[in-house]
DNA sequence: TTCTTATGCATATAATTTCTATGTATTAAA
DNA sequence: TTTAATACATAGAAATTATATGCATAAGAA
């Protein structure tokens, strides 16, 4: 993901995110539609994504399903119960790590909270 | 750093806006600060901690000094010129970051800017 | 018509970052 | 006198992502 480390740890919460507001998604339109909403400035990489979809789907997170469209394999990806939960979950870690992250950075912001 | 993983990539940013708002601190004191701005929920632990600061050491964004004060060593580390303009990039990306995710996971965002 | 770009899936290996566990040592407090 | 706090550090493991590569179809450009 570009020159930019941050995004370490944040992939599978991007994902999470996008399948709970799609309802189903395959991996190429998770690519683009990453691409557009951050204006080209965040990419996901391939090696990076498809381990990561894997991952959550042998833990449950997501269910699959294949499809033939214009002559071509996709496969679908939508969130399982647990998977919404865990968005849940992970949606709130995010607004803490930034919390905490512009009270370290930025002074102003630490008598606030 | 505990169980969110979306600090992995942030600790040189958290560390160079440290030294660059505090001249020169040593090791402890570092993760004494973050527990203390992050209210305890973030912990800096010494096996990243240290090695952090010796590639920063080593890249030449940071110096070092030994001191002994109450019979103990402390090496205090401080910015380099380097190394206060990498605190610059560092906080610039930092802000990419939280902007991109805030787009990626609030719909209500994408629009601005 | 052939080459390139876009679409679509996937993996192997490497690189990076951080964690866990461990080690040494001094000081202060219970 | 034993525990907690202070202070440094490293080895090895774990987790995450990047780089490089592979296969295959479709559409458009040259």
């Amino acid at each position: 993901m570009k020159t930019n480390n941050l995004y370490k740890g944040s992939l599978t919460t991007i994902i999470l995110k996008l399948l709970n507001e799609h309802d189903k998604m395959y991996g190429y339109e998770i690519t683009q539609k990453v691409k557009e909403i951050t204006k080209g400035e965040l990419n996901i990489t391939e090696g990076a994504l498809y381990p990561s979809l894997h991952k959550l789907e042998a833990d449950g997170l997501v269910d699959v399903e294949f499809r033939k469209v214009n002559n071509r394999m996709r496969k679908y990806y939508m969130l399982t119960e647990l998977g919404t939960q865990e968005t849940v979950n992970k949606l709130a870690q995010l607004e803490d790590y930034i919390r905490n992250m512009r009270a370290l950075v930025n002074p102003k912001f630490r008598t606030l909270d």
